[in-house]
DNA sequence: CGTACTAATTTTACAGTGTTAAATAATTTA
DNA sequence: TAAATTATTTAACACTGTAAAATTAGTACG
């Protein structure tokens, strides 16, 4: 009675057949497009029969978590497998997961929750005021650039602004890390950058 | 007929008191929670009504986006003001946008979709397989430190892992800035604490 | 004051969502 | 072949955003 088994394999495979249709909406028309009822037709199955294979649509999603961790985790270590030195492999590491959040944006916005949301931030606030018109002049002026649109103060800007929204995200998406370290991280990044800025 | 006055000021009061109410709906029960008819419940109409002041459910979201730009902006604004030295306004500007994404996480949350799903990666990774337990190796290394956890590396580790998720979100939601700022930046960044952990 | 018109508001409705319970179809066991 | 189990679907509930129609309230005019 191999039955069993067979029947066991196809159940196995409808399981992750589930997974990869909810990736592949997600691929296809995004997060908030993805319903019970598309993964359902994808399968060709009607929706109730989703609840055989997982609790609800939540677990589905912790589901594809988890892969996504998995897979960015692989990704890392092959990075940094390719490398003698300890400095080429934390380089080879972190360009490994720059290149995951790319290659595999649905992924990476579900472990991480980057919604895009509405962010034309320059169409909402009058001009001069955005944070970018706020911040650019100190930048500017200390690196001594008269044109606040200059790439090279751009490229700071951005490297302020992104160290301190990795970090605000990092804190709001998990509440564990003290906020002594926290601290320390964002008072070093600042300074440290304000100090790059006068070479 | 100062009625008409008087109307057209009610009108306008009924629009900031529905965004108004939104705003209170999500601070108590978060974003998801958020839909047209509790906010109709809160400021005593029902839900059509809503319709008459904003188009739609996004509109609304992008007008508390706004607001929260407006709000940002401002505090930035004023942490600049309140210094001389440009590396004092820089810092101060910073850590006013610090304390802005928590004082006001909705409207964070709202200007950069920051949702927190489910990141509990420890949990969801067998043992030593997560990307901490990867890159603390080499960091800890470098710095001539035994314990992997050791505070010392966890902040370094999170000083690179705030930087580059940080870029990756504002790659992800602003599709605007060239690649090879990007690039730029990253390098930048990884060099730069690499170079910070032997000292 | 009562009638006609306009504006404000609600009721109803539709298509969609996640999810559960009951009904049915298919398959295996005796 | 009949009974029991399993697989799958249909029907239903309580929500969601949103649009059209019906109703109520308020104003203007004869």
């Amino acid at each position: 009675m191999g039955s069993k088994e067979r029947i066991h394999r196809l159940k196995e495979q409808t399981r992750v057949n589930i997974l990869d249709a909810a990736h592949d909406i997600v691929k296809d028309e995004g997060w908030q497009a993805l319903s019970m009822r598309k993964i359902a037709d994808k399968i060709e199955y009607t929706a109730p029969i989703i609840y055989e294979y997982y609790a609800n649509k939540e677990a589905i999603l912790l589901e594809l978590t988890k892969k996504g961790f998995m897979l960015l985790s692989c990704r890392m270590n092959e990075a940094k497998n390719k490398h003698e030195k300890l400095e080429d492999q934390l380089e080879a590491m972190w360009l490994a997961y720059w290149n995951f959040a790319f290659a595999e944006k649905e992924y990476y916005q579900l472990m991480f929750g980057v919604e895009m949301n509405c962010c034309i931030m320059d169409e909402l606030l009058p001009p001069g005021s955005t944070p970018y018109d706020i911040a650019a002049g100190p930048i500017a002026e200390l690196m001594g650039i008269g044109d606040i649109e200059d790439d090279r103060v751009c490229t700071k800007y951005y490297t302020y602004w992104s160290i301190i929204h990795g970090l605000v995200s990092i804190n709001i998406v998990r509440q564990g890390t003290s906020d002594e370290i926290n601290r320390q991280i964002l008072k070093d990044a600042i300074t440290g950058i304000t100090r790059s800025l006068k070479n």
